[in-house]
DNA sequence: TCAAAAATCACCCGAAAGTATGAGCGGTTT
DNA sequence: AAACCGCTCATACTTTCGGGTGATTTTTGA
């Protein structure tokens, strides 16, 4: 903030120096040249023209530390599933067999029935038959609750 | 860019219609009022003021906010245990109402469509319009996939 | 106040999920 | 060998889910 202060005197003083010098031209300027008559204009016009460039000059100058920083927060997830490890207890006390918990681990990754028996290469059957055990055996009755289920119990990630 | 175009070509003309009336303003000065020898350095300090702030307030009105763009790429750690907190960000990205959050929120929860309806107490019909929109904004295909998707937005716990 | 978005509900239809039941095959246990 | 279990698969059936379409009312934002 000092420092802010310190500048803007800096500019200040630059800026009446830099008047001074430019009235004192305009000065020499008036007395080594033969004045017409209504040159006054033509002085005022570079005048005009001078100062509204110093202007610019001192409002650039004053205004440039303005920036304004929008910051956009990119999420990153990570994946936790790297640190996941089944609860071993949880598994044995459910009955469920290590194909069922298989199943159950695909069907909480979104997948269908369908792509779950494409994946482990049996029948979409198979796969009904080992849903509606597992759902027995974990006491539900949809695939939701199951996977609610599970990864409560840490069944799965 | 082409208004930019016009706000530049506004301010200019702005500028043109300034500097002439402050021209014929002076003129009219020096008409009227006895002009004592050595006054031109007065004219020529008024301009210089007068113009000096036209060209201040020039650069403010042409130097655009130059908006520093930065992204900070910020590690979002869920605590998917017991005190969850909605990500606002993710729901405000995520274009879903509040009514379709709730839903969503549901389902994760293991509800069937028509417990979801009476929970909410509306018909199943609405929470079928519910999850349609749902899943087309998620970009899913199945409610495993919603609730999948959800949870690792922080959408829900 | 006026348009857009959200919330509500309905109907149809096909796909997917889930239930019930039965059965064959390879293991292990008793 | 008989009993049991896990995995596989099948048929048949019911329920739920999801897509598509259209409509009305309420809320909201500009």
């Amino acid at each position: 903030m000092s420092m802010n202060f310190l500048q803007k005197n800096k500019t200040m003083i630059l800026y009446g120096l830099s008047l001074a010098f430019l009235l004192y031209f305009l000065r020499w300027l008036e007395l080594r040249v033969v004045i017409i008559n209504n040159a006054f204009e033509i002085y005022a016009g570079i005048i005009a023209v001078l100062f509204t460039g110093l202007g610019i000059w001192l409002a650039i100058k004053l205004t440039r530390p303005k920036t304004e920083t929008r910051i956009i927060e990119k999420e990153v997830y990570r994946n936790n599933d790297s640190d996941f490890v089944l609860n071993q207890n949880a598994f044995e006390q459910s009955g469920l067999s290590k194909r069922e918990l298989e199943v159950l681990g695909l069907m909480a990754g979104g997948l269908s029935n369908q792509e779950i028996a494409d994946t482990l290469f049996v029948s979409l059957n198979t796969i009904k038959t080992h849903t509606s055990s597992l759902f027995e055996k974990m006491e539900v009755k949809r695939r939701t609750q199951a996977i609610e289920a599970g990864k409560r119990q840490g069944l799965i990630p």
